[in-house]
DNA sequence: CCGATGACTCACG
DNA sequence: CCGTGAGCCATCG
């Protein structure tokens, strides 16, 4: 089934939301925890468009590291900022994997 | 309809 | 550790 941009944008904040503090989650895991086929640069667009009102620091790339600073570097920084006021230690730019949120 | 693009990911060397 | 290249697929011009 292919959901409209807005169901896709739902669930996708839907299932950031569910990011417990202090975790973080991948691109590619969100896109295979919503209930419809999607991918990890599906994922990395809705973040986007739902800019402020998710969690969206709480997602990262595959390898613990922030791809939206090769887009805006400003931001990267702030995600490793709000990150950081959770608890959650980014050395060397990359969050270390036993921060990742297991389901 | 075609081609380019991108908050991605993985395999190889 | 650091490119490179190839899949990926909704969007856009």
């Amino acid at each position: 089934m292919r959901p409209s941009a807005e169901e896709a944008l739902d669930a996708v904040a839907e299932v950031v939301r569910q990011i417990p503090p202090g975790k973080v989650a991948s691109y590619g895991q969100v896109a295979e925890l919503v209930p419809f086929p999607a991918t990890a640069r599906q994922v990395g667009r809705y973040m986007f468009m739902l800019e402020g009102e998710v969690p969206w620091w709480r997602v990262v790339g595959a390898d613990g590291g922030m791809p939206v600073g090769r887009r805006d570097p400003r931001l990267g920084q702030e995600q490793a900022a709000r990150l950081a006021q959770e608890g959650v230690e980014v050395p060397g730019g990359r969050v270390p994997r036993r921060f990742f949120w297991a389901v």
